[in-house]
RNA sequence: GGGGGUGUAACUCAGUGGUAGAGUAUCUGCCUUUUAAGCAGAGAGUCGACGGUUCAAAUCCGUCCACCCUCACCA
C-alpha cells in the first residue's frame, strides 16, 4: 500500500463508504439538460417556470450547515450555487451529499430559485456523483469587495502552474483565456489563408535530413529502417518540393523542434505557419503578412491596435519597411554597406560583439542589427534585405550580390516572421549549401546540411516563389499580453522532477 | 554557462542556533437560506536533497536539484 497522507486517505475512505451505500462513484453515464451558462442567460424564465433542470459539473464550493448545505457547481460554461436540503433530497441522498468533497463531479437535479440572500441557485432534488476526486484541489477562495473579485490563497507557484497545468486551468480562470485566444488565432490564420485559396498541407515531421533553418535538430531513430531521423527544424524544404510538384499556394500549421536554449521566447517545440506562393516575391509576402495579421487582430481583438503592457502597438497598414543596413546606420551611424570585414570587425570589437572563427561580414552585420536595432523596433516593421551570407535559401538582390530578398518582421523588439523571395536557381542553391557545409566542418553545428534530394527537385525547376514563416506562439503572446512563451503553451518543456 | 532570488503542511505564507507555526483546506461536534458561512475542538511536516560545523541546525557552511529574474548563447 502506498504511503498516503491523511487527506488522500480520507477521500479513499469516503469512496469506500459510497460503495458500501451501493453508490457507483464512477458511473458510466450522465445526463444534463442545461449548461450552467444557459441557466444564467434565462434566469427569470427558469425561476418563474420552476421547470426541472439537470446540470453536471465539478463541486467548486461547499458551505454546510447541518441539515442543509450550499455548494457551487462549475462546468465549462460557468458556475452556479446549489441548495441542498435534507427534507428536499431525502435522507439517503443527503448521506451521499455529505460524502462529497470539493473537486467531485456531480449531477444535480432540481429547479432554479432565488435565495433569501438574493442569489440565483438550484434547489436540489437529487445529487448524483459522477466522479469521485481522490486528491484535494488547492484551495482558492474569492470574495467580492467593492465589486472587485479578491482572491485568497491563489494557486500562484509558477513551477506548479506549468507542471500541473490542469490545476492552473482549473484554479486560475484567466489562463483559459490565453488558450482560447490561441485557438482563435490559429483558426483565423486558417480561414484567412483558405479564403486566399491557399491549400493546407502536411509534410514530414520525421526527416532523414533536416533543413530550412539555422538550428540544431533533435535526433531520433527508426528501428525497422535502422536509420537516424531528425525532428524537423523548419517546413521549408518539403514545401518547396510541393511547389516544384505544381501546387501554387500552400501552407502548413505545425510544430518545429529546435535543440537549443530555452528562455522566455523559446520553447524546444514551437508552432509556425509557413506558406509558399508561386509567382510571388518578398514584396507580395509583406503585403500578405500585413493583411493576415490585420485580419487576425480584427477578428481576435476586434481592433487594429493593442496595448501590450503599456505599449501601444498599431497594426494599421502600411507597416514600415526599412533595410537592415539603413536601420543600422540610422541607429548607430555606422555604414556597413561595403561589407568591409576589417572595418565591420573593428566596430564589433569596439562594441563587444563576439566574433567566432566562422563569422563573416554578413553575420557580423546581423549581430550589430540584433544588438542595436532589434530592441528599438516596437511598431510592426519589415526589416528587409539581409546579408546573403546568413540567408542560404533566399534569392540574391539583382543589384547587390551581398544581399538577398529577405525580410523579417519585428514587433515589440521580437522577431515574428521571416520571408524570402525563394532561391530557385539550383546551381546557386548548391553553392550556398556547400558553403554551409564548409561552415559546418569549421564547427558551426547549426549550419545547413546539403540535401541532395532537395537540390534534385530544384533542378527539375521551381517557379519564382515567395515564402513566409510566422511564429504562432509569439503572436499569441502579443495578443494575450504575455512576455513568457510558457503562458501560451499548454505544457511547456520543463526538466523532469526529482 | 555567469550573476541574483526562491524552495517550510494540500494551498498561501511567517519563522536568524534551543520542543516546527498561522490562515485556508481536512476531520469531529453544533447548526434547515449560506456565500472567504459561523462557533468549539482535533489531526496533519523528509523544513527541496545530501554532507559538514555545533551539546543543539528550517536557521550557519559546502555540494547538488528544481523554478523565477537577468546577462550571455540562440535565425
Amino acid at each position: 500500500m502506498e504511503n498516503l497522507n491523511q487527506l488522500l486517505a480520507i477521500r479513499r475512505q469516503k469512496l469506500q463508504k459510497l460503495k458500501e451505500l451501493g453508490i457507483d462513484p464512477y458511473p458510466n453515464r450522465s445526463e444534463r439538460t442545461h449548461k450552467i451558462k444557459e441557466l444564467w442567460e434565462n434566469k427569470d424564465k427558469f425561476v418563474e417556470s420552476e421547470q426541472k433542470i439537470v446540470i453536471t459539473g465539478r463541486l467548486s464550493g461547499m458551505r454546510r450547515q447541518g441539515k442543509v448545505g450550499f455548494g457551487n457547481i462549475s462546468d465549462e460554461s460557468g458556475r452556479i450555487q446549489i441548495f441542498v436540503r435534507k427534507d428536499n433530497v431525502g435522507e439517503d441522498n443527503y448521506e451521499v451529499f455529505k460524502l462529497l468533497d470539493l473537486g467531485d463531479f456531480v449531477q444535480v437535479e432540481g429547479n432554479c430559485f432565488i435565495t433569501k440572500m438574493g442569489e440565483y441557485s438550484i434547489r436540489a432534488e437529487k445529487v448524483i456523483i459522477l466522479g469521485k476526486s481522490l486528491r484535494p484541489l488547492p484551495t482558492v477562495k474569492e470574495k467580492v469587495i467593492d465589486g472587485k473579485k479578491q482572491r485568497f490563497d491563489e494557486f500562484s507557484d509558477i513551477e506548479l502552474r506549468y507542471r500541473k497545468r490542469y490545476l492552473d486551468l482549473l484554479l486560475n480562470p484567466g489562463i483559459k483565456k490565453n488558450f482560447e485566444i490561441r485557438a482563435k488565432v490559429i483558426e483565423e490564420i486558417r480561414s484567412f489563408l483558405n479564403s486566399r485559396n491557399f491549400m493546407e498541407v502536411e509534410t514530414p515531421i520525421l526527416q532523414p535530413l533536416y533543413g530550412g533553418a539555422h538550428a540544431c535538430p533533435f535526433t531520433t531513430h527508426h528501428n525497422t529502417l535502422n536509420i537516424d531521423l531528425y525532428l524537423r527544424i523548419a517546413l521549408e524544404l518539403y514545401h518547396k518540393r510541393l511547389i516544384v510538384g505544381g501546387f501554387e499556394k500552400i501552407y502548413e500549421i505545425g510544430k518545429n523542434f529546435r535543440n537549443e536554449g530555452m528562455d522566455r521566447t523559446h520553447n524546444p517545440e514551437f508552432s509556425m505557419v509557413e506558406l509558399y506562393q508561386a509567382y510571388a516575391d518578398y514584396y507580395d509576402m509583406m503585403n500578405l503578412t500585413e493583411d493576415m495579421i490585420v485580419h487576425i487582430a480584427k477578428e481576435v481583438l476586434g481592433s487594429e491596435t493593442i496595448d501590450f503592457l503599456g505599449k501601444d502597438i498599431s497594426f494599421k497598414k502600411p507597416w514600415r519597411r526599412a533595410s537592415m543596413l539603413d536601420l543600422i546606420k540610422e541607429e548607430t551611424g555606422f555604414d556597413a554597406s561595403d561589407f568591409d570585414f576589417e572595418k565591420i570587425k573593428a566596430f564589433c570589437d569596439e562594441h563587444k560583439i563576439e566574433i567566432k572563427s566562422t563569422t563573416g561580414s554578413g553575420k557580423l552585420i546581423e549581430e550589430i542589427f540584433g544588438k542595436f536595432v532589434e530592441p528599438k523596433l516596437i511598431q510592426p516593421t519589415f526589416v528587409i534585405d539581409f546579408p546573403k551570407e546568413v540567408s542560404p535559401l533566399a534569392k540574391e538582390k539583382p543589384d547587390n550580390p551581398n544581399l538577398v530578398e529577405r525580410f523579417e518582421l519585428f514587433i515589440n523588439g521580437n522577431e515574428y516572421g521571416n520571408a524570402f523571395t525563394e532561391l530557385n536557381d539550383p546551381l546557386d542553391q548548391r553553392e550556398r549549401l556547400e558553403a554551409q557545409a564548409k561552415l559546418r566542418e569549421m564547427g558551426d553545428a547549426e549550419a545547413n546540411v546539403v540535401d541532395e534530394d532537395f537540390l534534385e527537385a530544384l533542378e527539375y525547376g521551381m517557379p519564382p516563389t515567395g515564402g513566409l514563416g510566422i511564429g504562432i506562439d509569439r503572436l499569441v503572446m502579443l495578443f494575450t499580453g504575455n512576455t513568457s512563451i510558457k503562458e501560451v503553451i499548454f505544457f511547456p518543456q520543463m526538466k523532469p522532477e526529482e
